[in-house]
DNA sequence: AATGAATGAGGCTTCATTCAT
DNA sequence: AATGAATGAAGCCTCATTCAT
């Protein structure tokens, strides 16, 4: 009855959703939404513009699943916090923040692109999702500064999150940006 | 048809240009560049489409006219570095970043919102622009931090432009952020 | 795989055509030829789209098909008008009339909502048809008011014509129409 | 200061959007609603797509224009209404009806083909127009009956309003339909 | 017989830009 | 200097149709 298998249909589309959300990713993050047009997309992933909307209802929907695909791996970092030591757990963070930004260089690029708009309603969906993930952090920040013993722990906390966010934007700026030595700097100074 | 003077000329194109700016600003830092419409700016001047053409000759004209115009004033910056005491220099400028953030809330946006954009060869001046102002602000912070007399003088100054660049994205993108806090945690820990 | 008896195909293919015609009669009537896609006939038919062009070449074959079947089963009004008392002769055509329009509400909406269009070649056939059907009943009508003696015969034939089609739009037109007591005040008026 | 006076952008405003009025009317009436592209609107008007925009905001906000347009005068009909002999009045709209169809050809065409169809909240707001209409007609003919003094008033005139949408949508059909034959048998009927 | 992924032409709409006045 | 009607390229999206399975 059935001529192609339900697993064969899952798999085709599996794929094309990849090759889609690869493309649309790559294209946001290096010419920002609005600049980047469906046409692009298709021709960028290879397909046609029709198929597109067969996996996505619109542009903007194909945002949205950009985005919580990129939002699925954040486990490690708070892996990362629940080691004993404070200074290790600092330590562990500052490297993986290092390694996200290298493998997944453009991705921070299309958060700030896309926070940076004031559109109402349309990406505000997005400032809750990084209010949410900045206030992890922070918490995070704040009971190691505790357990290091710091006078003002949650001072700390606050430079420590601009910090983050300083290095990820300068090294999404600039191909010059020296991250190896700032970040063995920052172990330096803050993990022992 | 009623005769003018060339001053009056002069200033009434003026008057035009800056209205013209302002509007522009206003609407690309709110909504990004190529979310703004040239319509949208004319009616938030409250003058023609066609008078701005008479100005600029393109929309990208224009934004560089906005870019300019932001660059002009950056003085104060370079002023407080003047001051002989590094203590009393880093804490002008802690207090003109924050100042510069409330009065221009915005701007910021606007130039990260460009930046972040890598359309070869169209917003790569703004790039430059940029690249050279921080390059400037890291070496004031590295004479600052050599007067001071840490040890390792370059890896503090790279934590101080990561910070101001992060205190100054997380104002921006947030109603809630607590600038005068991180502000005043910033002029305790670094001024004396 | 399984092997099937030419006459299993045989009603296999049947019933699928009759599924599809259906539906697409359905939403035709409903929401009009060039506001219905073949993929909503295909959902409300609970098939497939490939198989609708397993049966029908084209959209347009479709509709070709949905007009043929309506056009079959129009034996009983000529039945009707075989009674030799042209009074009953009336009386049946208003009553079947009636059931007709009440039975098949849509169908004449896709009728009149069809012939509107003015595509040259496309939809023609239907314009003839219809317009043989008409001359059918208006012969009718001009043998029954003849028989019943009227003076002007073809005129009344005309008027006659003329309210069918009144009748017909208006109650497909509006839920309100009192299609009743209409009927019954033409069986009073006409037949005796 | 204004270098076109009001007036004359006034001017050239209205003739830009009969302009378009009269190319939309023109191809809704002949090829439907759904069936006329707004390229082939603009085509039609001579002008191009961007200007059709710059008058209305949408393809339906045109549909909208075209069918205000089209009610702004049925003052006539009103007025033809308001003579004191009944045979007198009847007379009259019997030929306004012959005149309406025969000049404004294909506006009745619209009408039909857009009540025909049923989509919700679309032109529905044009349903309320015609059924307020049509119980309009259907009042000032029951009151023209009680004159006349016929016995059920109510019941007859439900059968002229039948007929004027039959004749309307007959001869709206069928190039060769006897306009004139019918309503001078009308006349001959009603009048007297 | 039946499926649904894939295509691409064409539809509606926006917008930077031009130009007559 | 200033206006806004007009243009047309390009953007988002729909849908009839094809085809591998």
């Amino acid at each position: 009855m059935t001529p192609k298998t339900k697993e064969q249909i899952a798999k085709i589309r599996t794929r094309s959703k990849d090759k889609i959300l690869m493309a649309a990713l790559d294209l946001f993050a290096k010419k920002g939404y609005h600049n980047t047009s469906v046409s692009a997309i298709a021709r960028h992933a290879g397909i046609s513009k029709g198929l597109i909307y067969n996996y996505y209802d619109s542009k903007e929907e194909l945002l949205k699943g950009v985005i919580e695909m990129l939002m699925e791996d954040s486990s490690e970092f708070f892996l990362a916090t629940q080691k004993e030591d404070p200074n290790e757990a600092l330590r562990s963070l500052f490297v993986l923040l290092k390694n996200y930004l290298i493998e997944k260089r453009g991705l921070y690029r299309l958060a700030v692109s896309l926070s940076v708009q004031e559109e109402v309603g349309k990406f505000e969906f997005l400032k809750d999702i990084i209010e949410e993930k900045f206030q992890g952090f922070l918490t995070v920040f704040e009971s190691l500064m505790t357990k290091k013993g710091v006078k003002n722990a949650k001072g700390e906390a606050l430079l420590l999150g601009a910090l983050f966010d300083g290095i990820s934007l300068q090294y999404t700026f600039s191909e010059k940006y020296p991250l190896e030595e700032v970040i063995d700097f920052l172990i330096e100074k803050y993990c022992k």
